[in-house]
RNA sequence: GGCUGCGUGGCAGAGUGGUUAUGCAGCGGCCUGCAAAGCCGUGGACGCCGGUUCGAUUCCGACCGCAGCCUCCA
């Protein structure tokens, strides 16, 4: 049985869709005026492995939407001279290429700000119409929060709380400071879209609220995010979508937490974050989503240089594992102990790293096996990739991924194979000095052997 | 100030009212020409103080420390 933490019940819910068979998911994705950094690549692999492990009982429509109309946008575009379609294109572009390296497979809908002007202004007509919303002094609408009475359940808070630590200037033209605006007018030179109301552009929050209910309908299952979304943001979601709608928004809140460094939190406000292909300049994809995997979606993830050959050094030790097996037609391993164990975990609100620990029992019984029980061991190889494949991790050859290591390493594939069957004869010679000064000449190229009986197996370090 | 959440062995990281997490590192052994990889074995932990209990790292309360949100942020 499927058990989720919810956020806004705070405890773990059994899960139960809507529609029986059906899941609609909806995360909150990127604002596109940079590159991804780590964090974004957190929610990315999080939610792409909760959509992988719906599947395997649900039918799941997975939206994650793109922000392609900001503040932030506007003044990138404005200060490198380009345009914001183009901007935002190459970010887009970008963060595709991030996606397909992390072996994050792309959601089933990924509706753009931009493209979704029109569910977004009859969504502010509806809030109008209802009285959830008013057109401020300088044209500019907002969302009266005040009207909205259960606002704060999901964060945990409550409004006077809110009025009284507000800390910023507040908006004049509001009537509350908790009120949020959902349509700006249009500014000179600031990309605008026609509406009732005249020229303008969205706020943040009502896109988010209009695309998810014109993908997935007014009520849906499962909405995601980083855990700094909570509030305002997905608040505000609940107080546009519940208002406009008059229906329940959504069953289940699911945030990840952050990405840290040096237990600070990774923003792009702080300055403090690594990007996605910056990592990638030094770590394989795969290495990046095992790291990823291996706390707990809602903890506090740290980075760091160490965590992550750490991660490489025990993705490494399954694919050794891996290695030399021979791959089987079906499996008829699926109802062994580790599949149930792993499928526990995984049920316990996605425990990835207990389902990851899983995984390295099946290696130590792979490694016992391969002495004696090649049959076993096969039928124990297949298994193991196929628990990862929900993960999406250990998709790759063994034995390329082996040799394959980092990158580089100064020597190709063949001169290697050269130098190891060198040495090999020199083995067989009993030169062992020879066959050392080869051993040691690989190493220094990063290139580690592992001897068997009659072979030597080699591998990128 | 208000509201969340967290504090586990050398490091990372799960979990549990009494029994092995797991990975890396360490130690002993096996294997090996020597290694590497692998296998077997092994040491080491639950912030502090009270309470509940036969028994608490696990439940409750106070305290200390850390992070996050309250402003754009995944």
């Amino acid at each position: 049985m499927l058990k989720i933490y919810n956020t806004i019940q705070r405890r773990k819910q059994e899960f139960k869709p809507l529609v029986p068979g059906r899941v609609g998911m909806y995360v909150c994705g990127m604002t596109v005026y940079d590159y991804c950094h780590i964090g974004h690549a957190r929610v990315m692999v999080v939610f792409d492995v909760v959509a992988r492990y719906l599947r395997q009982r649900y039918l799941v429509t997975y939206v994650r939407n793109i922000t392609d109309i900001d503040d932030k946008i506007i003044r990138r575009a404005n200060e490198s001279g380009q345009s914001y379609a183009d901007l935002t294109a190459r970010y887009i572009d970008a963060m595709h290429e991030d996606e397909r390296a992390l072996n994050v497979l792309p959601p089933d809908v990924e509706p753009r700000a931009t493209g979704s002007i029109e569910e977004i202004v009859s969504m502010i007509q509806s809030l109008l119409d209802k009285g959830y919303a008013y057109v401020g002094k300088t044209g500019d609408i907002f969302y009266s929060v005040s009207r909205f009475e259960p606002y704060g359940r999901l964060s945990g808070k409550n409004q006077d709380d809110l009025r009284a630590g507000e800390r910023v200037e507040v908006d004049p033209s509001k009537r509350d400071p908790l009120d949020f605006v959902l349509w700006k007018t249009a500014k000179p030179g600031e990309p605008s879209w026609n509406s009732p109301w005249g020229a303008g552009r969205p706020g943040w929050h009502i896109e988010c609220s209009a695309m998810s209910t014109h993908c997935l309908g007014s009520h849906f299952d499962i909405h995601g995010g980083g855990m700094d979304l909570q509030f305002p943001h997905h608040e505000n979601e609940i107080a546009q979508s519940e208002g406009a709608t008059g229906s329940p928004f959504v069953n289940f809140w699911m945030h990840n937490g952050f990405v840290r460094i040096n237990e600070e939190k990774m923003s792009k406000s702080q300055g403090n974050f690594f990007t996605v292909r910056e990592v990638l300049d030094q770590y394989r994809g795969e290495v990046i989503r095992f790291f990823i995997l291996s706390s707990h979606y809602r903890s506090p993830l740290n980075y760091s240089d160490d965590q992550l050959r750490e991660a490489e050094a025990a993705l490494s030790r399954l694919y050794t594992a891996l290695r030399g097996l021979e791959a089987l037609e079906g499996s008829d391993l699926v109802d062994s102990e580790y599949k149930i164990n792993f499928d526990l975990a995984m049920d316990d609100d996605f425990n990835t790293p207990v389902a990851l620990s899983i995984l390295f029992e099946i290696a130590r019984e792979i490694n016992r096996s391969k002495l004696d029980d090649r049959k076993t061991a096969n039928r124990l190889g297949k298994l193991l990739t196929s628990l990862g494949e929900v993960l999406g991790i250990l998709r790759e050859d063994p034995e390329q991924y082996l040799k394959a290591g980092k990158s580089g390493g100064g020597l190709t594939d063949a001169e290697i194979d050269k130098l190891v069957e060198q040495r090999l004869e020199a083995r067989a010679n009993k030169d062992w000095g020879l066959a050392d000064r080869i051993r040691d000449k690989l190493k220094a190229h990063g290139v580690v052997l592992e001897d068997q009986s009659g072979s030597t197996n080699w591998r990128r370090s």
